[in-house]
DNA sequence: AATAAATGTCGTATGTTTGCGACATAAAAC
DNA sequence: GTTTTATGTCGCAAACATACGACATTTATT
């Protein structure tokens, strides 16, 4: 009984999965929105934008740096994140590209 | 402590991170592709496809199906499913913009 | 040096997802 | 009408994600 069987699956579709995982919690794109809205990189502030305890933005911050889709400079006691645009057109394309091959497939129900 | 606080964010990053969420799997991205592949809509041999128990591929489908990114028809004992390639191309297109933003979003790290 | 501010890490509780065997159902084949 | 085939649902166990308070650390201020 083994759980966790991602692995069995390839690689390509590990990834773009990990990718969407990244993506599927509101706060997590809160924070990206939060960022991209920032003309200058701003510091963990982002917390008292997130209605969310400090503790819990900071893990999900470490999940979006971990994904390499921000990453954060110290600066004395603080930290400026800023967002790595090109992982994210990167991970932008590929996700579009996976989908567009499903949208054009002619998957037509004859039944 | 309340846990699931995903209420508190817009209902427009609610419904982008729970479309991500089901994209989140890669079983879910192997069906997907399996079923985009044939020309024609195939029935749950998807279950001989997928190196997951009938089970297991069959909650995925239903998922899936609850997304709307697919749909089944019964004929006799057998189900035909196929993509709904509207839905499809509808959340490809609202996850690029989402994307879009975030890259050109010209979040310059000064330091 | 002592205190305050900003941030990160640890431990823990709760909630959600994944995976499967066993059972249920319903149409088809015999 | 019984058996086979295809599929779905239930209940459970393991794993993973989310959320937070308490503590640790590190730099700035006094």
């Amino acid at each position: 009984m083994t759980y966790a069987k991602k692995e069995v699956f390839t690689t390509d579709l590990q990834e773009i999965a990990a990718f969407a995982k990244v993506l599927a919690h509101p706060a997590r794109l809160a924070i990206l929105d939060y960022i991209a809205g920032q003309n200058q990189c701003i510091s963990g502030d982002i917390t008292s934008e997130i209605p969310l305890s400090r503790t819990t933005v900071s893990q999900h911050l470490q999940e979006l740096k971990n994904a390499g889709l921000i990453h954060g400079t110290v600066s004395g006691t603080r930290v400026f994140y800023c967002l790595e645009t090109e992982k994210i057109q990167a991970l932008k394309t590929r996700m579009h590209d996976f989908m567009e091959k499903l949208a054009e497939s002619q998957t037509q129900c004859t039944i």
